[in-house]
RNA sequence: GGGCCUGUAGCUCAGCUUGGAUAGAGCGACAGCCUUCUACUGAGCGUGUGCUCAUAAGAUAGCUGAAGGUCGUGGGUUCAAAUCCCAUCAGGCCCGCCA
């Protein structure tokens, strides 16, 4: 925010520097390193450190200018600083953090993409979050986002449910088995996978049964119509439950066959190549080869997202397709990519694979098939129910309802900022206790702040038109405000970068600071102007919280 | 066999893109603090279930302090390497006419 007024000192006395550090507090606001100097000007970097400071000029925002060492350190004015950013972000409200520099630019972020034979697992609720915040932190960045899904709802695994519905489970509904629909037909998944390791001729039926389901035959249809039904019920109720949404649904249903065109497509410009038995590859130097149709002609996995990409980018005009899909699938990104380009989408460069690691378990890794998967409803539940043992605990005259409502908050902000808060690219070790400890790196710790703030601004009942901000001189203050300055360029970068886990290291540097703070300077007790001010700041830091919290969707109770 | 990713304190993780001032957090274990907002107890007021004051001991959703490190290992580049390069070890993922 304030790195430009440095600059414009240096500019002023004919220095060029590509970037500031922003140092240890303890030397300064900015820093210069002249190690950069050393070799045009054939100096030791510490006595260009002390040349320069005498040359530099201080002005009404850069108060002291200090060589030490081989750094140039600045001080900026708090006065002026401090007072800019507290207006700013009081003014501003929840649009504080945000920028325009997306405007007129869209972006479409593919996220969840369940498959409909199975219930949300715990890989889904990281998927989940992860473009969640994805999409929330390319809007505050002023790009129109449209949150995708890309529903899987073909294939043999889907037909493997279906199978087990009719020759083990005929008339029965999720309502009749009091089961949450998709539950119901991931139990169907399991059974008959579970029975097919003594059966192996049951794969071949399953097999027969997707040929028929190809064949649009009309059982098969209605069948499949009703599974994925109660498949997509069960999901809407799983978002529902995490708030997330969608503004586009793709079916793979719908899109599968698409692709065959672009092939032939690339085949006759040259770009593809027939193989020995008749089904088409393409070259993609340094990748491995990759088919694109069998040699019956039918379509593969690529291929539809080769058609669906086409589709994508001709309909939206995307700057930006991200797709938040596992690390497993590095190598096809890449290899669609390569395949894109192929043809000769020079758009291809746009797509982005928001790649992420696996989640873990304390208790040992997790493995489908067996039905040994960690569920998302379940997690879920798990966590409300910790939520409210705590909350109970510390309220236990609370009434069922709000004590649902806050444990929603607290467990379900837990879960999600505990999975936002390591870097997507690594596994994730889940600890559910460890994630809803109020104390440590962790979402209620973030909430807690924020709930404090609301909590003493209640009491202070009145709050303060215009205030002194220059009376802010303690050092927690002093450490809390610039936080608070540096939150525009977080959102920015996290975003750019895809690093929402910095996001959430800056949440909790702000509420540690707050609780620092807190502890030092009292806020309603303290000498009128003190006070006002103080409540400004206070204010200003709940906002910032409010704000962060929201791009990681979650919620910021004002009690606990 | 080949490719990609990860390896930092007992545990869970930042920092690596763009090399720079003593390698940062959290948990745990250790030693303290309690101030106004969190919690306990008491007194007074109120009776719009809250407010004010005081609190020995203890507790903790808060705070402070100290302890804890061959940055997997070995080499190289550089004035300077956790960061860049090479090799190597360990773990994960991928290499299908599956999705």
């Amino acid at each position: 925010m304030f790195e430009e007024k440095v600059f414009a000192v240096l500019k002023k006395a004919g220095i060029s520097a590509d970037g500031l550090e922003v140092p240890d507090p303890r030397f300064g606001d900015f820093a210069l390193p002249c190690f950069q100097y050393a070799k045009e000007l054939k100096k030791a970097p510490q006595i260009i450190a002390q040349e320069f400071a005498k040359k530099l000029k201080p002005n009404l925002w850069v108060s002291q200018i200090i060589p030490q060492g081989a750094y140039v350190n600045f001080v900026l004015n708090k006065k002026k600083t401090q007072e800019y950013v507290l207006a700013l972000v009081l003014k501003q409200k929840e649009k504080y953090g945000t920028n325009k520099s997306g405007k007129g630019k869209s972006v479409m972020i593919e996220f969840s993409s369940p498959n409909t034979n199975k219930p949300l697992h715990l890989g889904h609720v990281r998927n989940n979050v992860l473009g969640r915040t994805a999409a929330n932190l390319w809007r505050a960045n002023g790009f129109k986002v449209i949150k995708a899904n890309l529903v899987n709802d073909r294939g043999v695994h889907i037909c493997k449910a279906m199978l087990a519905y009719d020759l083990w489970n005929k008339g029965k509904t999720p309502e009749s088995v009091h089961k949450k629909p998709d539950h119901f037909v991931g139990d169907l998944y399991v059974q008959f996978c579970q029975a097919a390791e003594k059966k192996p001729e049951l794969e071949e039926q399953a097999q027969e049964l997707l040929r028929k389901w190809e064949a649009s035959d009309k059982k098969t249809l209605v069948l499949w119509k009703k599974l994925r039904k109660w498949c997509m019920d069960g999901f809407r109720t799983t978002y529902a439950e995490m708030g997330i949404s969608f503004d586009k649904y793709y079916y793979e249903s719908q899109i599968w066959t698409g692709g065959k065109k672009l092939v032939e497509q690339g085949l006759a410009s040259g770009a593809f190549v027939k193989t020995e038995d008749g089904a088409v590859k393409a070259v993609i130097d340094p990748l491995p080869e990759k088919i694109l149709m069998r040699n019956d002609g039918t379509c593969l996995y690529i291929t539809q997202d080769m058609y669906l990409a086409l589709l994508r980018f001709t309909e939206f005009k995307l700057d930006q397709m991200v797709h938040v899909v596992a690390s497993e699938q590095n190598l096809h990104f890449q290899q669609l990519k390569a395949v894109l380009k192929k043809l000769g989408y020079g758009w291809a460069d746009k797509i982005y694979h928001f790649s992420y690691g696996m989640v873990h378990l304390p208790e040992g890794k997790m493995k489908s098939r067996t039905g040994q998967v960690v569920d998302a409803d379940d997690i879920m539940a798990e966590m409300k129910q910790l939520a409210a043992d705590e909350v109970k605990k510390r309220h236990p005259d609370i009434s069922e309802k709000d004590c649902a409502a806050r444990a929603h908050a607290i467990g379900l902000g837990a879960l999600t900022f505990f999975m936002l808060r390591i870097d997507p690219v690594k596994d994730l070790l889940y600890d559910p206790k460890e994630s809803i400890s109020f104390e440590g790196e962790t979402g209620p710790y973030v909430q807690y702040a924020y709930a404090r703030i609301c909590s003493i601004l209640e009491k202070a009942d009145t709050f303060p038109k215009k205030v002194d901000a220059s009376l802010l001189i303690h050092q927690t203050e002093k450490e809390l405000l610039s936080h608070v300055a540096g939150f525009p360029v977080v959102v920015q970068d996290s975003c750019v970068r895809y690093d929402i886990h910095t996001l959430c290291q800056y949440l909790l540097k702000v509420a540690t600071g707050l609780n620092a703070w807190y502890a030092q300077c009292p806020v309603l007790t303290a000498v009128h102007e003190l006070r006002d001010a103080r409540l400004h700041l206070l204010r200003a830091v709940g906002q910032v919280l409010a704000n962060g919290l929201g791009l990681l969707g979650i919620e910021a109770p004002t009690v606990m």
